[in-house]
DNA sequence: GTCTGATATGTGACTTGTCCTATATAGGAC
DNA sequence: GTCCTATATAGGACAAGTCACATATCAGAC
């Protein structure tokens, strides 16, 4: 389970909540490991039960209480041995490109309709992407490990560098239907054997 | 669900069995949507459960006997509701991410393992990407529709492109490594707080 | 007073996907 | 004869993730 080792590296910066989870995830990891509110509160508790992680009780006036997960030091030494552990790069699922893949039977108009829409999506994407480093700065982060940021922004890097990639063949398709590239359909369009 | 739809697109090349759908997805759609020999068969069931196809049971001499699904008029008009239906791009996760993310406390020596080992990886994937084309020439495909087939390169093409910009962004990062350009961690590594 | 929004933690039901295993036929290798 | 591979279908158990909802406190707006 990665959200299991992805909440142990957060949790070696320094304490946490479910809460400030939640937080750091949708700022930082959010783009290739985006995390569910409930899930992270459940794996924190399995976390604490495999002893992972114990929870200090923080009574709060002003605010409801905390429970603050601490990493133990099993903890930390599960979390090295996965971040050592070579990893299947089994890649992941993309249902757009499935539409694409069987989008033959749609006219002209539809493709464009959809690989604009979709450029459109992957253009905002990018610079929410870009934006990222800034948005990050304002919050306190925990991480004032010169190392552990440079980490942080080599998987920025490849986020950006991918959806660019993305981005410039969705550009490329476009250009290619607007020239009139995309072969018609055959006559009898539906295959029957 | 999206094995669902990319069941019922393939049913619209022509019917199938799930034997025959497990290989054509390891064929084609398998790099951004690879499929369970299991989950095929349920889903299967599930659609003609739900009158989106039909199934004919086939006797066979010299094997064992099949079931071939066919589409259906209401599993047509599915399967064209959902091509044009916009697709939130919901990223995928990247649990190799998610390493390079929290590797701060590896060493120089470390990370250099990990990105070659998956440099060497992503290498041999693009060349399996690179031999798709061959691979599948050599199958009676059943798609003999230009369109379709137009389609079907659009995603191999976008497989190789965002392939090829994560490898660049690999070696990228080997070199900077290489040259000593990875930040030192702080003396007091592990923060305490 | 009531309502909204931020803070904070969870449960229950469900969907999807994975892994392992079972079953059965037939052909060819050894 | 037996073992392996290809063909063919499928169930059970489990893991992981999603969605909707429940609960509670406090601050500030109206």
């Amino acid at each position: 389970m990665s959200l299991e080792h992805a909440i142990l590296g957060f949790l070696q910066y320094g304490p946490s909540s479910g809460y400030d989870l939640k937080a750091r995830f949708d700022l930082s990891v959010q783009h290739f490991w985006p995390a569910d509110q409930s899930q992270i509160y459940r794996t924190l508790a399995k976390l604490a039960k495999d002893k992972l992680a114990w929870v200090e009780h923080c009574e709060q006036e002003d605010r409801p209480d905390r429970k603050v997960y601490h990493i133990t030091e099993a903890g930390s030494e599960e979390l090295r041995r996965w971040l050592t552990r070579p990893l299947a790069m089994k890649g992941g699922r993309s249902a757009p490109l499935v539409q694409v893949f069987f989008a033959g039977q749609l006219s002209d108009e539809e493709l464009l309709a959809m690989f604009r829409r979709r450029a459109d999506e992957v253009r905002a994407g990018l610079e929410q992407l870009r934006q990222v480093p800034e948005r990050a700065e304002q919050v306190t982060w925990g991480i004032d490990d010169p190392r552990e940021e440079w980490c942080w922004y080599l998987t920025l890097e490849c986020g950006i560098r991918s959806t660019e990639a993305f981005l410039a063949w969705l550009e490329d398709v476009i250009a290619r239907i607007e020239r009139g590239e995309a072969p018609r359909q055959r006559e009898e369009a539906v295959c029957e054997r």
